[in-house]
DNA sequence: CTTAGCACTCATTAAAGTAGAGTGCTAATA
DNA sequence: TATTAGCACTCTACTTTAATGAGTGCTAAG
């Protein structure tokens, strides 16, 4: 059986309809509501073939259709093919134009703008650490047995590891071994620092380790293994409250299991990342690895930097979510925290 | 009406019956449920008074009877006399103990554990960064046009401020700098930089300048500056999904609105910040000053650090919570946090 | 191929009736 | 005098029943 104009017609009709009364309809309410041209009794007809295609779903033997996961990935990959800057970008960019100095601030905020602008829950990603090199490395003194490991890194963003020492190191000793940390691990990404790259420094640190006293001995154990440590993922979310709003969790018990499972930062890093790496990427339904949002879809984007993907940001909602005005959403304020984070966590070399 | 032994009795009956089940109780079922020794006649009488007195709610009326805030805090200022360490205490030191090198990962831990061991939902304040004493201030070369502030609490508490320069500063002046800085700002309390302190300090630093090149003057006013902005205040929270086990919030509008209002930290810090700064605190349904949460109580403590109160934390659920367990728990983590902020943190001065 | 007509289905809503828990009053009891 | 048993009455929550309306699938005519 073709998948003819009038057939998809009718879809993208029920489609519409459902995304905006979230309710299942029939054959005659749509002949009444859009101008299809063609009487119920053959709107009849070709749902009834829709369904056999795996188009639609009865929710019960007379309750009208409803579209299912296929349906919405044939009219979600149709509208995709738009990829220009919407309306929403100019609107963004206005919103977040204020000075940006502070990540935390700026996602927050971002996080925000998403879940007002879409009326879906937002979900942002702080840029990953590991995926940026190393710019600056300084130790700054804080107790006889504490020193701050303080790391810039190459888009600006400062990470501070506090070690504990279990012998002091004299303040002038420190600001050497900053130096030789420096020589020796700036313009390195962090997960490149593994195995024989960790042996190499390693090695090259032990052989000038009797310039200075043994202690560096400590410093460096602690500091390789800090910075080999699996990075903790800062996320934001926004607009938790938004999903009640919909029909479909006026059930406590569908609440409970959304807002668990978004209440736990680890699915959410993990939705995040194990989603593609493609600009913008878009998962129904069924496609969720999560069971607890299998009656969810998520629209995801990167941003970037220096070219590479350093952080996601996204948006998850009902399947019938307005994929036609969210994904453009989504995909402008990814535009605009790629050029923000460019413009204002650039690298500004000094040399 | 004096408020006798025996109503004292019932009214407690009522309470921990109402705390149980989240319902009304009649007079006839509390006979048969509690072992009162007295009819439910003579209960009913009882009742009757302590309605009249303000100590019970009819919701309606053949519903039984529900307790009043004025109930809950009557009972409330009555368990509240023990102040030892509960069993909790050593329950939640076992879960803690491990090495706590990261102020964030810590608290965030903290709420977890308060949301899960008292099913209500955990709020907690970082440590309130002006508050605390300045220890060690080191400026970082980041780029041309830009500096790293990093400033080190006498607790330990690291933060850092980007400052954008308009003219770059070269490394070595950078150094003296730093220790300038350090010399002046060391053992000052951020919130005692105001006025006269500022302007003494501006004036120091002014009258030392010429020494310097002029482009000290911009770090100076943009770390005076950032110095005395209002800090943004860290808030965890967790176990939001733990008040949909409360009949009371089978409702979607009430889950919307305690939602709305918990997902908005700026709400959350304001309720802890304007609770009083006992140790511990209590607030009960009307007193709340919040119209989202008046159907609320909130258990407050505080956490100190060199005897001064740095932060708090507490938890939310329903009017008719768990008091009798909820308050240890709370008391418990703050004395557990308390103590590892004393000891995890604490001034170990090299000098 | 399209459409009108019709019998049938099923969820939702409204109305009516019932059971259970509670109250307040009165009169008897200790 | 305080306590209790008894009773009429109230009100919510639940169940049952009936009505409504949107929808379907089939058939036969245009």
């Amino acid at each position: 059986m073709e998948l003819n104009k009038r057939k998809v017609d009718i879809l993208k009709a029920i489609i519409h309809s459902y995304i905006d009364e979230g309710e299942a309809i029939g054959s005659r309410t749509l002949s009444k509501k859009y101008d299809l041209g063609i009487s119920s009794a053959t709107i009849r007809n070709e749902m009834s073939d829709l369904e056999d295609l795996g188009y639609l779903i009865k929710p019960h033997t007379s309750a009208g259709r409803v579209p299912s996961d296929k349906a919405y990935r044939l009219y979600v990959d149709n509208i995709l093919v738009n990829k220009n800057k919407s309306k929403y970008y100019k609107q963004i960019k206005k919103i977040l134009q204020e000075e940006i100095n502070e990540m935390d601030m700026f996602l927050r905020n971002s996080s925000r703008i998403l879940a007002q602008l879409t009326k879906y829950t937002s979900l942002i990603i702080a840029p990953q650490f590991k995926k940026s090199k190393l710019k600056h490395v300084q130790l700054v003194p804080v107790s006889n047995s504490k020193v701050l490991i303080v790391m810039i890194m190459q888009n600006n963003i400062v990470k501070n590891v506090m070690l504990n020492l279990r012998t002091p190191i004299p303040e002038n000793q420190l600001n050497k071994i900053s130096n030789l940390l420096n020589e020796k691990l700036t313009g390195l990404r962090l997960d490149m620092i593994d195995l024989s790259m960790k042996n190499r420094i390693k090695e090259e640190i032990y052989s000038i380790r009797n310039k200075y006293d043994q202690r560096i001995d400590d410093l460096m154990k602690v500091l390789i293994s800090s910075l080999n440590e699996y990075d903790k993922v800062d996320v934001y979310s926004d607009g938790l409250n938004n999903m009640l709003n919909f029909p479909e969790y006026n059930d406590t018990e569908k609440i409970r299991e959304f807002l668990s499972f978004v209440e736990d930062k680890d699915n959410i890093v993990k939705l995040l990342l194990k989603n593609s790496d493609e600009d913008l990427d878009i998962t129904i339904g069924h496609e969720n690895i999560f069971d607890e949002i299998r009656k969810c879809s998520l629209i995801t984007a990167t941003y970037k930097f220096n070219g590479i993907t350093v952080g996601k940001l996204g948006v998850i909602g009902p399947t019938r979510m307005d994929y036609k005005t969210a994904i453009p959403i989504v995909r402008a304020l990814s535009y605009n925290i790629n050029e923000i984070i460019e413009k204002n966590f650039k690298e500004q070399n000094k040399e």
